[in-house]
DNA sequence: CGCCGCTGATACAAACCGATACAAAAAGCC
DNA sequence: GGCTTTTTGTATCGGTTTGTATCAGCGGCG
């Protein structure tokens, strides 16, 4: 096993660049910079990064609303830590809801921010290997269904096409992110439309009760999703990959 | 969601353990103290923690090694931040190495210390929860029962299914999670539900019956759940799990 | 045997969730 | 731009789950 991890340094101003640039290298590390978003997008579309270190001050899209696009698009499962210019606990707050994983307060020492990306990285390793392999395969089988999550339409035994609106297939998709496990309607909310819940928010139980027709998911028991009173909702199905055997 | 997040102090000294404990209950959350690691420990096992606040300077097992040792075992999933004597960098660095998801430099304000525990939480939350709560196994056997903790439901010897209610699988689960032992109400109401027993609170002996007829624990002799007079209940039944020689 | 604290059972009320209906908003389509 | 169609959110009703109140039964103890 000789993977090195790769990190990617977003930060207009040169100097924080190659500082922190040179310092990961220094310290066993691979890095490369990038000056703004589009250089961003370019670097990731030509290699693979393990983490991305993302400015919040920047001309241009800021970091914040960089990372939500990153957490929008392929790179659902690439790791971000964001530099945030002064203790703002709004925009770290912010950041920490457009989904990043760890924030360091600049001026920072970069021994602090070296030791931030490996916790980071190690959190993330730690992960079970469903969001990462879910964040890749183009079809997920569950039940008696298959989910193309490139046309955001479900196929049954038979390959019928079934199709799903915006809302249905985020919501689907977190739940095949998140198997097993109760996710409480803030969190659906906040990951399906990264918004918050007003007051007696019901919009989450609709859509739920929308998928369960749509996966005519009537049975009381043995269904796809689960209601956890006053908690949340389970998605309680196994996901098998095209790989595995039946 | 009523949910009021639980923390756990550890230190050794009296005066920081019950001015944070203080502090944090005025601002709304719940809080407890240990003196030390073996006190940690046995608090883990009786109640449910949000997040454990852990000193590193302690005699006898210092914070960084009870913060290893936590994420070695089935609370690695615990939020731990650290408070860190002096403003010693490789103190900080080593405790992030070790797990930890921040520190806090005394001396501190309570504010600060109050602003990162929440921020800790909050970031907590947004990860995927895949790595929290106990997840051991998928299938555990008792009796003639086994209860599918993924799906939330028992089966009988012939597969049949059994629903059961959010409250009546939470507390089944946290029975298995402690077998042999007596567990007090309070316990019971701590574990399953995160808060805490109002005066004549009888909820859980309400639970505990209705558990027992989804179980037909309708016995005299030979029950699942035994009362121990004015102690609490004790699940008295041997568990096998998946693995084990029938 | 009779008191007293503790537990089990039943009844009832409140909170919570599913389903339906309908309104608002967004996306297609001339 | 106007019109239709689809999607998404709000309001409401009824069923289920869960907690509180109440009473009866049981065991310990004098």
């Amino acid at each position: 096993m000789d993977h090195v991890d790769n990190i990617l340094v977003v930060d207009d101003d040169r100097e924080i660049r190659t500082g922190v640039m040179e310092y990961l290298r220094k310290n066993g590390l691979r890095a490369s910079a990038a000056v703004d978003g589009r250089d961003m997008f370019a670097q990731l579309d030509t290699s693979a990064f393990d983490l991305v270190v993302l400015d919040i001050m920047m001309p241009g899209d800021d970091g914040l609303v960089l990372c939500r696009t990153l957490r929008s698009g392929k790179h659902r499962a690439l790791p971000v830590l964001l530099l945030t210019a002064r203790d703002d606990e709004t925009d770290r707050i912010i950041g920490l809801e457009m989904g990043a994983d760890d924030y360091v307060v600049k001026p920072f020492s970069p021994r602090e921010l070296l030791a931030r990306i490996k916790a980071v990285i190690r959190r993330t390793r730690m992960l079970p290997p469903n969001l990462r392999i879910t964040e890749t395969t183009d079809v997920l089988s569950f039940g008696r269904w298959r989910l193309d999550t490139t046309a955001r339409h479900l196929l049954d035994e038979e390959g019928t096409i079934v199709p799903l609106s915006g809302a249905e297939f985020r919501l689907l998709r977190v739940f095949l992110d998140h198997p097993q496990r109760v996710l409480s309607r803030d969190q659906l909310l906040n990951l399906t439309q990264g918004r918050d819940a007003e007051l007696f928010d019901r919009s989450i139980d609709l859509l739920v009760s929308r998928l369960r027709t749509r996966l005519e998911d009537n049975a009381k028991e043995q269904s796809y999703i689960k209601t956890v009173r006053s908690e949340g909702y389970v998605f309680s199905m196994p996901i098998t990959l095209p790989g595995d055997g039946a």
